[in-house]
DNA sequence: GATTCCCGACTGAAATTTCAGTCAGCTTCT
DNA sequence: AGAAGCTGACTGAAATTTCAGTCGGGAATC
């Protein structure tokens, strides 16, 4: 496989979290990656097929950058605090991907085949903080009433939420930060 | 001002709701409407301004069908558990509304333009949400811990977060207003 | 020399925007 | 009263722009 291949996935990527999948045009990505609109056919089939390739990309991409310093195994629920703040930080990648995401997310709404990437990512997600969740409740460190998976797929739609809500430019990014860690106390309940 | 005026930024909020903005055609929205492309651009300046006044409408118009059976004075927790519920319901104009605000919201993202009136709508939301929390509060029937500016600005982004899921085909109707409700008894305590 | 990778130049269709002009009704002047 | 002049609402058709997708062939690599 040609590096060209992945310079345009990553080329994609930037144009998408640019400006959106809205005005997407295929020789905006040709340009951006320095190759002819040409090859884009060559390795993707057309412009909807490169679009889920890129979504693909971003969503695999995405699941590497998730990683805390802190132990999963000592302190789950530190483990999943620092998960969940790290998709709101203002660094490049994040901000790259969230705003890629939040594309993937309002697009399937309107275009159902894009669910089914859509729906694997966000059960994923939701599973592994489920799954933090119940290990720091056998260590006492998450109130026992608490439901894992109800708890996990609230902390998720939130971050969800705040990160849409950060990136539209109506939550700063501390007060987005602050909201989240409160959040977490509300629902696992004080530590 | 004639009376298609109106007539064709309701027909531009169905077809948004229908299509997304990405798609938008102004032939679909004149054909909606019953009137001829050309008189979309004597109303309005361009597409461009056709979509800000459609979102204008969309935004004025949710203000309005937030109607809670419950009466905020006598039960300030119980309207403000209703009020949120309204907002995850399958009724046309809820679904048209929230799919539409959906959209707004994504696109604010890349349209900075647009985040003068999302901001407006989604701070009076908080405000009144805030509101009804501090006055619960007094009468005992939330825990006095409570910050009732967060509360709120949490269950705001988490009702838009679960909508969207739920507009997206991720979550089901039913879950994500049971997870609103659990999310209302974490972040307010048991009733 | 065959396969893989790649490009420039095009095409066709679809969508946006412009424009000249119609029509109904309202005002003003005589 | 009625003619003349004016305006806002509206249309059909044509001009223009925008894009996804194709085609034929060139260069590198095996």
């Amino acid at each position: 496989m040609s590096g060209r291949r992945a310079a345009i996935l990553e080329a994609a990527t930037r144009v998408i979290a640019r400006d959106g999948v809205r005005g997407l045009r295929v020789e905006e990505i040709a340009a951006e990656a320095g190759v002819s609109t040409s090859l884009l056919y060559y390795h993707f089939k057309d412009r909807a097929g490169l679009l889920a390739r890129t979504l693909d990309f971003v969503n695999s991409r995405s699941e590497h950058y998730t990683a805390p310093e802190v132990d999963a195994d000592a302190d789950p629920r530190g483990h999943l605090t620092e998960m969940l703040l790290l998709e709101l930080q203002d660094t490049p990648l994040v901000v790259e991907t969230s705003r890629v995401w939040g594309e993937l997310r309002a697009s399937a709404v309107f275009q159902p085949e894009l669910r089914e990437q859509l729906n694997a990512t966000t059960a994923r997600w939701a599973e592994y903080a489920s799954e933090l969740i119940s290990r720091a409740q056998e260590r006492g460190r998450v109130a026992a009433h608490v439901s894992p998976d109800d708890a996990a797929d609230r902390l998720c739609a939130l971050v969800e939420g705040l990160s849409e809500r950060w990136l539209s430019g109506s939550l700063s990014l501390q007060r987005a930060r602050d909201l989240l860690r409160g959040g977490i106390a509300a629902e696992l309940g004080e530590p």
